[in-house]
RNA sequence: GCCGGGAUGGCGGAAUCGGUAGACGCAGCGGAUUCAAAAUCCGCCGCUGGUAACAGUGUGGGGGUUCGAGUCCCCCUCCCGGCACCA
């Protein structure tokens, strides 16, 4: 056996053999039980970042682990291989997003290989490639056709001197990122998925979903954000035509306390009324101004200006009047609110700015109302009760909102409605490096599928973005086609769609990545679904949600059987890091990557250039930011093994790991040990695994810690999936063996027991040095997880610890299977006791068996 | 702002069901080995007092429940993630 512990070595010919011999292809016909183990796809950003390592390590773990136990496993790969940052690196670069995608591609692929994961790589897909987005095309034009798609009205970011749509991330302050120009709201033809369609089944099918944590679980339902409530209307006469202002609210108890209605910027209502009114057409232009996220929205000053306008209180037949709020959303239910300044915190503010009455509706017992500041009994839905509401006096609110919901319906003016928070799944986005829209645009025929026998639309590849909008416009070969419908000259769809659809269903394509009859053939369902998916916590809601909705919809189209695509789920937490910047005059920021920094007297400064960089705080792992640590240097320095060892073992899966180098090297300095204390057992020739029989009593207390990590390192890994600690209990217990002597037969049995159980525990984390390490303790063996025995367990003597009033005061030694009684007299006999006690007898003791007594005095 | 999560030694973290707080590792300190260094091995290592035995104190802050709280309940602070066009 080599004596040096020399991982390049033993990685390069681990991966080789792995490779030539295609063990981690999975094959369907298997007479094992699957085990579908799946990590969330890279996107491929140009090199691998740590939370890749990290997210793909925590897979590998599970999928290796799998195998040990009998598995038939499979793991798959691919890429996510459309989206922004490509076509930022060609404005950049002048480099085309697919050869930049496809370069990033080939070298992160390689980086990925020198992980050893246990990957398939023959299902290896990209979406980025036409026999994969064909399929996703397929089904949009069956989805059209089935009306699960359509085409309407939505707000954008638009910047005014770039002429281009620009993503969320691209509005720093209100203003374009390039331009720096003030951002507008735009609203532009758009398709969308009619997710809310399947609201009801989303929400109650996370009950269904026991091998999902509950945090995320929890943050689907808000985001889908079921409630129930009265949809009402305000009738209102204009030009002499009776119409309705129709509001939504679940606090239709408080509907007594109405004083004011306010809609949002966009709203007919409040652009009819800014038509002679200059005054307000000024402020709902300067409500169109500023990005359309909901962050932005929920944060910036509560604004607002009376439109002049009035509407009728269906119930009371006050006048109202009608304000243009920029806080309310056109896209959440009919785009007004009724206003009840009383009861709702952000109306109770509105109207103190603007002077507004407000009318106290709601009582709770042994509160009083003020005028001055808000309360948080105002809000409160349980202990209140009707007041100043007439007939309603008294009621609680299920009663009132009953009672009222039934009188709006008499006067045909509303009824009980259920209303989710949920909007409809917008998918177009007005970008280059993206799946082509398959819809041709016909001036007699309207929006065109394209037929199944002229997909795919092929996305040219050639093509280099300037930034000024998407550059298909300008291709007349792309744009310019026949009606497929009536074969007169016809315009192609230039949009392409959002990224997300690719990954909503890329996990069902692994099983089946080579078939060109179809989106999915017969072995998705023998797949299917994924027993487990590892992905970052960013994507507890939007990317899950997708998948899960797209599921469904590929179930209603047939193509899938199960309900649900990811049966268990584990969130990892997010790699994060510090990040430095530096801020030009013009407000625009350049980031600095921490491993470029250092810190001197306490000033962060750039390294290349001696001068100082702004301190941002500590933020996930981000290309836009900067401040992703490279692992390939790790790699380089120590090994596969050790930079896995290490991302698994700085801590538990599921918690944000902030990131630091020191700590690696204790990782490489375990693996090292452990190859030279397995060299000394093997040079000391040839012995069989302990066997049982009589052993010295310490060689006895060691195989019960062996048998004790046997069993913690496969509940660490299968139930609690925390890895950290089953490396901890690996690590204590070759601590243990390396203070073991004796070189006696029975001794040696045990060591080697200890050491080949030891490899095997450690396969799934560091898999090249474990299978060089079995390879020589136990030649030409395979290796199965080791069976815990449970006689070795067995302990004859247990410590407990003794409290006084719940303090640490001594231990005593008892026989494991020591009575209550025993116990409690040796307690009260210890010396620790004795002087507490002072020859009183103790007011009660408290046993708690295999653990302490607590004796209260 | 709203939704979700987190805070434990100098640092990463452990304590799985309310029962020994600080496992395991990093850094540090002391020693062995070495001509010397690296590597390796052994020991110490929350804070305060004490030579020590030991005592007190300690899990972001404040309160509560309990024989017993890092863990449960209430309030607060700070940090992280998501907020629908970053992926």
């Amino acid at each position: 056996m080599q004596e040096k512990y020399l991982p390049t070595e033993i990685e390069r010919t681990a991966q080789a053999q792995w490779a030539s011999s295609q063990v981690y292809r999975a094959v369907e016909a298997s007479d094992r039980p699957k085990y579908y183990c799946l990590s969330m796809f890279p996107y491929p950003s140009g090199k691998l970042h740590m939370g890749h390592v990290r997210n793909y390590t925590i897979g590998d773990v599970l999928a290796r682990y799998h195998t040990l136990r009998g598995f038939n496993v499979m793991q798959p790969m691919g890429w996510d291989a459309f989206g922004l940052p490509a076509e930022n690196a060609a404005i950049a670069n002048g480099v085309p997003p697919a050869a930049w995608t496809y370069a990033n591609i080939d070298h992160m692929r390689t980086q990925l290989q020198a992980l050893g994961f246990a990957v398939d790589w023959s299902r290896e897909l990209a979406t980025c490639r036409p026999d994969y987005y064909r399929w996703e095309q397929w089904l949009f034009t069956r989805l059209f056709e089935k009306g699960v798609i359509y085409k309407k009205l939505a707000t954008v970011n638009w910047d005014p001197v770039d002429q281009t749509v620009l993503a969320n991330e691209q509005v720093i302050d209100g203003r374009g990122w390039r331009s720096g120009a003030l951002v507008e709201k735009r609203d532009i033809p758009m398709y969308f998925f009619r997710i809310t369609q399947y609201a009801d089944e989303l929400l109650s099918g996370l009950d269904n979903l026991p091998g999902w944590p509950e945090r995320v679980k929890t943050m689907q339902a808000n985001w889908i954000g079921k409630s129930v409530g009265v949809r009402f209307a305000f009738p209102y006469k204009s030009n002499g035509q009776d119409e309705k202002l129709w509001v939504f609210t679940t606090r239709a108890d408080t509907i007594m306390g109405v004083t004011f209605c306010a809609v949002a910027a966009e709203h007919p209502i409040a652009t009819r009324a800014a038509q002679d009114n200059p005054a307000l057409a000024a402020f709902i232009a300067e409500c169109k101004q500023g990005s359309v996220a909901e962050a932005d929205m929920a944060t910036m000053e509560k604004k607002g200006m009376d439109t002049g306008l009035k509407v009728t209180h269906p119930l009371t037949g006050e006048s109202i009047p009608v304000w243009v709020g920029n806080y309310v959303l056109m896209s959440y239910g009919d785009g007004a609110v009724m206003a009840v300044p009383a009861h709702d915190e952000r109306d109770f503010g509105f109207a103190q700015k603007y002077d507004l009455p407000i009318k106290q509706v709601i009582t709770v017992e042994g509160e009083s109302f003020t005028l001055d500041a808000w309360q948080e009994w105002y809000g409160d839905k349980q202990r209140g009760r009707c007041i100043n509401s007439g007939k309603y006096d008294g009621l609680d609110y299920a009663a009132a909102v009953d009672a009222i919901a039934a009188d709006l319906e008499v006067l045909n003016l509303g009824e009980k409605k259920t209303q989710f928070r949920l909007r409809d799944w917008g998918i177009s986005r007005q970008r280059y490096w993206g799946c082509p829209i398959p819809i041709v645009h016909c001036d007699s025929c309207g929006d065109v599928p394209v037929p199944a026998d002229q997909l795919p639309v092929v996305l040219p590849e050639d093509v280099v973005p300037d930034g000024s909008g998407n550059p298909l416009n300008k291709r007349a070969l792309f744009v310019n086609c026949d009606c497929p419908s009536c074969g007169e000259p016809a315009r192609r769809e230039t949009d392409t769609m959002d990224t997300f659809v690719e990954s909503s269903w890329y996990y069902a394509r692994y099983a089946c990545p080579d078939f060109d009859g179809g989106m999915l053939d017969s072995r998705a369902n023998q797949w299917l679904p994924v027993d487990q998916y590892v992905g970052g916590i960013e994507h507890a809601i939007l990317h899950l949600l997708y998948a899960r909705f797209f599921h469904k919809l590929m179930r209603d189209e047939g193509l899938v059987t199960s309900d649900e695509p990811f049966l268990n789920l584990l969130t990892q937490g997010m790699v994060i890091a510090d990040t430095y910047y530096r801020e030009s005059a013009d407000g625009k920021k350049t980031w600095f990557n921490p491993a470029d920094v250092t810190l001197r007297d306490g000033v962060a400064i750039c390294m290349t250039d001696d001068l100082p960089v702004i301190v941002g705080g500590i933020e996930k792992m981000s290309k836009s930011k900067n401040n992703g640590v490279d692992p390939q240097a790790l790699i380089d320095r120590y090994g596969a093994d050790t930079a896995r060892l290490f991302t698994m073992f700085a801590a538990p899966p599921e918690q944000s790991l902030e990131w630091s180098d020191a700590g690696v090297e204790g990782g490489h300095r375990f693996l090292k040990r452990l190859w030279r204390q397995a060299y000394e057992h093997v040079e000391g020739g040839e012995v069989a695994a302990c066997v049982g029989g009589e052993l010295p009593e310490a060689a006895k207390t060691l195989r019960r810690q062996l048998h004790q990590t046997i069993q913690k390192v496969g509940d660490d890994i299968e139930r609690r999936k925390q890895f950290n600690t089953a490396i901890a209990a690996v690590m204590e217990l070759m601590n243990a063996l390396a203070r073991l002597e004796g070189d006696d037969v029975i001794t040696r049995s045990v060591r080697q027991e200890t050491l080949e159980a030891v490899a095997v525990m450690l396969a799934p984390i560091v898999p090249h040095i474990a299978e060089a390490l079995y390879a020589e303790l136990k030649p030409g063996a395979t290796m199965v997880w080791p069976v815990v025995n449970e006689a070795a367990l067995v302990q004859d003597e247990i410590e407990l610890m003794v409290q006084v009033n719940g303090k640490l005061r001594g231990q005593i030694r008892v026989a494991a299977a020591a009575s209550r009684e025993i116990i409690e007299a040796a307690a009260l006999e210890s010396e620790a006791v004795q002087k507490y006690l002072e020859g009183k007898p103790p007011k009660k003791v408290v046993v708690v068996p295999g653990r302490l007594v607590n004796i209260v005095i």
